[in-house]
DNA sequence: TTGACGCCCATAAAATCCCATGATATCCCA
DNA sequence: TGGGATATCATGGGATTTTATGGGCGTCAA
């Protein structure tokens, strides 16, 4: 399964484009799509990076819905519409689209955060202080989490 | 499988033609018909586009009446008869029949929007107030998409 | 003959490849 | 364990290719 963990910030050079860190590219290494899958976030001002994998389940996943449904309408204009494919290049690299880079006000440099199944792309300094605001929250709460039983990793 | 993912905004030529954006295109490769299959969608002023295997999908569907709704079997036989196939020429443009550009109210530019197993060409500006209203419908409403199970993506 | 449509070629912009560089991290062996 | 040799990775930039777009020309049919 892939998964992604940890946090690297690098930097967008003239012509737009940005290493994708080698540990997430390892991640796509198996899949025949060579790139990312790339989607502003709804919940915040990142966006949110997957595999082909997960974006083939989101695709057959609306395919299920009524055809013409309403609910298949929001849904795949929510995901599907604006995600966008992203290949990398020889040296693992990308371009994040300019409408992209403007909802997560990135400009130089932008910060890979490991989200398990999925990683985000950040402004580095909106996301510390995103994390800032996330670890009070936990703290506060007393926050536990409950793992899975072995073996259920879907 | 075939996904169509994103967003590209193409012109029309003076003669008519638009290209259909390379990412689509490649989709496209592997079919008889070097072409893509258009009909005005029935509930946006839009078109929608999609490959031979849904072509026959929904032909075969016309038959089993599964795959739309008791009021609109006959729907699924106007599908038949309005779609177009149209083909690419050698630089992978198509020409849009002027009815179909009339009813999507499309000029000079044409948005060609992913929606999965299909895709849809829309007027730039339309798109956009369309798609904004149902971000908004599927953030007010917490839509959630149940995902079809890992490794179950026919 | 005219217009619709296919095929061909030209061009500018953008994406991609390819190689170079410096900084780090890793390895290896004394 | 130290430190030089080596590999890896992020980054930069020039060269090449691809793509979207525009226009010319011939064919075929009304």
């Amino acid at each position: 399964m892939a998964v992604f963990i940890g946090r690297h910030i690098n930097r967008i050079d003239k012509k737009g484009r940005i290493s994708v860190p080698k540990p997430f590219r390892s991640v796509f290494k198996d899949q025949s799509f060579k790139g990312i899958f790339v989607c502003p976030s709804f919940k915040a001002e990142a966006l949110e990076a997957w595999d082909e994998d997960f974006m083939n389940r989101v695709a057959t996943s609306v395919d299920d819905l009524d055809l013409f449904s309403d609910e298949q309408d929001d849904l795949a204009a929510t995901v599907l519409e604006i995600t966008q494919a992203l290949p990398f290049d020889t040296e693992g690299r990308v371009i994040l689209p300019q409408d992209f880079l403007d909802y997560a006000g990135i400009t130089s440099d932008a910060a890979f955060v490991g989200r398990g199944t999925r990683f985000q792309i950040w402004e580095p300094g909106s996301y510390e202080i995103h994390r800032a605001r996330a670890v009070d929250r936990a703290r506060s709460r007393g926050a536990t989490l409950k793992l899975r039983p072995k073996g259920d990793d879907d």
